[in-house]
DNA sequence: AATAATTTTTAGTTTTGTCTAAATTTATTT
DNA sequence: AAATAAATTTAGACAAAACTAAAAATTATT
């Protein structure tokens, strides 16, 4: 697999869990930044190789094939991340960028050493599971923060959107994973939520609270 | 720089440390495993990016540039090298070809944390001296043990040809980079050399002998 | 159900890095 | 110094992966 048909993959696997029917064109497109027709060339190209199942106009699945192959990426980018962060010292912004061009490096026994080096980690450090060398992974049951009732209490497992300044949002509130929240108001006006952390209380729009998994306690 | 950008220069280093003049075509195609043709396309591309100086059937030298983004290459290299032998216990004779690929990753912050975390060290685990991130490294004042008389008491520093039956050679007969050496017998003939060696005596060939640095204590 | 709007595909180019085969330059030999 | 051999470069072609613009198919709208 060529490093190109491997981004194709890994967008295609993404796409499939939002959306468990065929994947279209210019979904791809959008998520890799390119043009639909040089999706179209692609998409037959994965086709050949029995990667992804394609009829005209219908748009793509992920073969049993195919799907391991994206699981097999999604495993490789994750725990390249895990390694940045628990073992450079980088901070969770800023390992996204990375992982992508190192999920591509080309070795099982690499990528298993590296799992072993690590201690088997479940998942990396944005709280997406990490698929193990089979591609099992761990089903996290998971809510994001703007669906949650009030006065509950709540610990962050993970974010749907990873940009960079979203990171750097939670950082700057001392929100990271594990992070215990009480919900305390929720403004029918704007959907705005009070919180509850280490004792403090805090403003947070209905926007950022749609982007934070969290898990009932 | 792309992939085969940074390739050809990467080459073009190693064959400058041989030879000190122009570079010529073939050599590098040798070493890149393509054709002269090639050879020259590129060439060209590097020398308008002035990576290299180039004339028309004179061969190429690095620029001071060329010869800077080389070493961050090899430093690449080699340092990834130490990690995989370090923390994921490769062995030797193992890591040339994933090194290959990970000397490809593009980021400087990455390489100097992955430095540090290594604590900064000076050579690979072939013996060969590791850039730091201005480019400066260590001479090792060594010669090959064909080279060194006889009686002589030598130690073991690095491999010219690190192939991996060479490697495994040396493993075999326990020697590896520290290994005190005592030269006993040289054979007229074909010679080759009787060392003493953690108090056994090994009968070495000319050609292995040729392929082994080190330094006389 | 016909038309409009959108999505997808096709056809034809472009760029990067490679190749083969032919032409040119340099080196070697007689 | 001329002839031959070897090395190098040029010219033209190809595959991968992208693009633009136009055509075709699907979906939505009236």
């Amino acid at each position: 697999m060529t490093y190109s048909e491997e981004n194709y993959i890994k967008v295609i696997y993404h796409l499939s869990l939002v959306s468990p029917k065929g994947i279209n064109t210019n979904a791809i497109a959008g998520m890799i930044e390119s043009k639909a027709s040089s999706v179209t060339d692609m998409v037959k190209k994965l086709a050949e190789k029995e990667l992804v199942d394609y009829q005209k106009y219908q748009g793509v699945t992920l073969t049993q094939k195919g799907l391991h192959a994206a699981k097999m990426i999604v495993r490789k980018h994750r725990l390249w991340e895990v390694f940045l962060v628990e073992k450079l010292d980088f901070t969770w912004d800023e390992v996204h960028d990375l992982a992508e061009e190192l999920e591509h490096i080309k070795s099982e026994k690499l990528i298993n050493r590296l799992d072993e080096f690590l201690g088997f980690p479940k998942e990396d450090p944005h709280g997406d599971p990490i698929p193990d060398r089979y591609g099992q992974m761990i089903k996290v049951e998971k809510q994001l923060l703007s669906e949650v009732g009030l006065n509950k209490k709540v610990m962050c497992l993970g974010v749907k959107d990873s940009s960079p300044s979203f990171l750097q949002y939670l950082d700057k509130h001392q929100i990271s994973l594990g992070s215990e929240i009480e919900i305390i108001n929720k403004e029918a006006f704007d959907m705005s939520l009070t919180i509850l952390m280490n004792g403090k209380e805090i403003l947070i729009s209905n926007k950022i609270a749609g982007n934070l998994f969290v898990k009932v306690m």
